[in-house]
DNA sequence: TTGAAAGCGCTAACAG
DNA sequence: CTGTTAGCGCTTTCAA
């Protein structure tokens, strides 16, 4: 109960508590020999010290903040390893924030970083957010910030991220060479760069392939199961049923099955299936899914370099780094030649 | 840069810090004059306090960490989001730690909470971790713990769980109800309780129905995927086949349905398969699986909020508290009568 | 109802 | 190489 401080180190050996504090960041100033002695008794001890006393001296917290939409979705899940992985290694604390794509919550959140919560942000903004006024004040009180997956484009903020536009294109080409004719591209938010940039690559291979494009359908979906499962259901009951389907986010794919499966719509026979997931499942379900899977754990580990850099190396300009990571398609049963 | 702090606000007022300070906190002995006047001015200049000062001071953080052996796993994301919601509606924080099973991390991890960084933790432990030292001294220098989901029983911590007996034996009389005769257990860890109660349900339901045990198999996997897929692969190709296979934790299903395709196994027709897990895919799979579902996103929610509780009611005695949610089994295709 | 002052534990500048 | 000291920003007695 009562903490073992640099205080208490000092008094037993005799020495002054900035001796004591010297020595156990192994300062060049301190000799082996009580380096050595202040380490004994520090581990005899288990001294542990108490981070909000040297972050309130230091402004310095070694603390980071992670700030998403959801965690229950693989690829978040995948960051948040990739991102602690780093962490671990290098000594960070990983605080979790979750905004459930509310955008006041996100701008909640991330004011109450500015006053030394954290050392910096790694972001993947909400659905909702339109705009970075909020990230920019963050930055311009002195935190650092890198955003990935979710990111902004024409915008001075450090990104890491895949290649939205060719992933997009990549999926849609597939299901043209699968004899698709109308292919619905289903959309998650008409803010996020992510499914826009998936969207044009969407759009750029209806026209590679002259396919026109009152044929195909973009389906505009919420952060609501409910109306997801509706207007899909409504999309795919129309006279004019989609013979391909992609799919811009990964719990979009579990909608499209139940309501194929409800519907008796077979795929692929029917309609094929491509969906932007890294779903751990996806080889085992009825029938195994082609994905555009994204390297997330990489991505995450990325960013958390590129973050842990700023705050490690003086004048790193990191608003200019960009770090992109490539997808690849993997053809399973849902959608192949 | 420069951060608003007491002093700026009380300077700017013409008055002390201090009353700044009892102002911000709503104290009763502050005129309602005075407060509007502080609570405006820190508004205006976006005043955000200085948790470290604060947390020094007070020696309390409002903080909590949560320590889980792996995230990619639905349990954890779905236990993270309850603990995280009910964290956000007390204004508490999050930090998040991943053991990867190690057991030297988690005695790593712990003892840094040691000297106030959180005032409490949940977590679950790793498979290796076999008794609970590192917890009980941790909570002797003064930091609440809660264990969730991988608990231990017969000692005085905090639990909070689901109903793993009763599960295993709901699951395995589903199996014989079927027609298995000769049923395989797959454990993850034998230090586990949860697993370990999972695995009596069965032995007892085996008992029940007269299965001797000798046709029975139990597997233990480890936290390796290759061992598992080799070691499932090895089972499923001798001269004793299981004809039902019960899979105490989620990933394991996955092994389990990949080694049948490869091996042309049928599930259910020559295989039934019943997995512990809350895979959002678990009815789209091929075939849909049976499942017990647990009440991840409630057991985070429950285990939060013990842990609130015991660290906002004084004199609440915190370790003789367990709270015991039941799980569900959901009969799907790969196991049914 | 407000102010003054001490101190949480640590670090860093400076003196010795 | 070691010690002394001031102070990070906040809270909390105690005095006014």
């Amino acid at each position: 109960m009562s903490q073992i401080n640099i205080r208490t180190l000092a008094k037993e050996l005799g020495i002054s508590p900035g001796t004591v504090s010297k020595a156990l960041k192994d300062s060049h100033e301190i000799s082996a020999d009580t380096k050595e002695r202040v380490l004994a008794l520090a581990k005899k001890l288990n001294y542990v010290p108490n981070i909000y006393a040297s972050s309130l001296r230091k402004k310095r917290s070694k603390t980071i903040a992670v700030v998403l939409p959801e965690v229950a979705d693989s690829f978040f899940s995948l960051a948040i390893n990739g991102i602690e992985s780093v962490a671990q290694k290098k000594g960070y604390h990983v605080l979790i924030y979750l905004t459930h794509e509310n955008f006041i919550k996100e701008q909640e959140i991330l004011n109450d970083f500015k006053n030394g919560r954290v050392d910096g942000v790694l972001i993947s903004v909400t659905s909702e957010t339109k705009h970075a006024q909020h990230i920019n004040e963050l930055q311009s009180s002195g935190v650092r910030v890198v955003m990935f997956d979710r990111v902004f484009e024409n915008i001075q903020i450090a990104k890491v991220g895949t290649n939205d536009f060719e992933s997009g294109l990549l999926a849609t080409e597939h299901l043209t060479a699968c004899g698709c004719k109308r292919i619905a591209y289903l959309s998650i938010s008409k803010n996020l760069s992510i499914t826009n940039q998936r969207m044009e690559g969407y759009k750029n291979a209806l026209e590679e392939n002259n396919l026109s494009a009152s044929f195909s359908q973009i389906l505009h979906c919420k952060n609501d199961e409910a109306y997801n499962y509706k207007a899909l259901k409504k999309m795919m009951q129309s006279h004019n049923r989609p013979d391909g389907i992609l799919a811009s986010v990964e719990k979009l794919i579990i909608t499209v099955y139940t309501v194929c499966r409800e519907l008796n719509v077979r795929i692929p026979q029917d309609v094929k299936v491509v969906g932007f997931s890294n779903l751990a499942s996806a080889g085992i379900l009825n029938p195994s899914v082609t994905t555009i899977a994204q390297p997330a754990f990489e991505i995450g580990e990325a960013a958390a370099l590129l973050l842990f850099k700023s705050l490690e190396k003086t004048g790193f300009n990191l608003n200019e780094k960009s770090i992109n990571l490539p997808s690849k398609l993997v053809v399973r049963d849902s959608a192949k030649q």
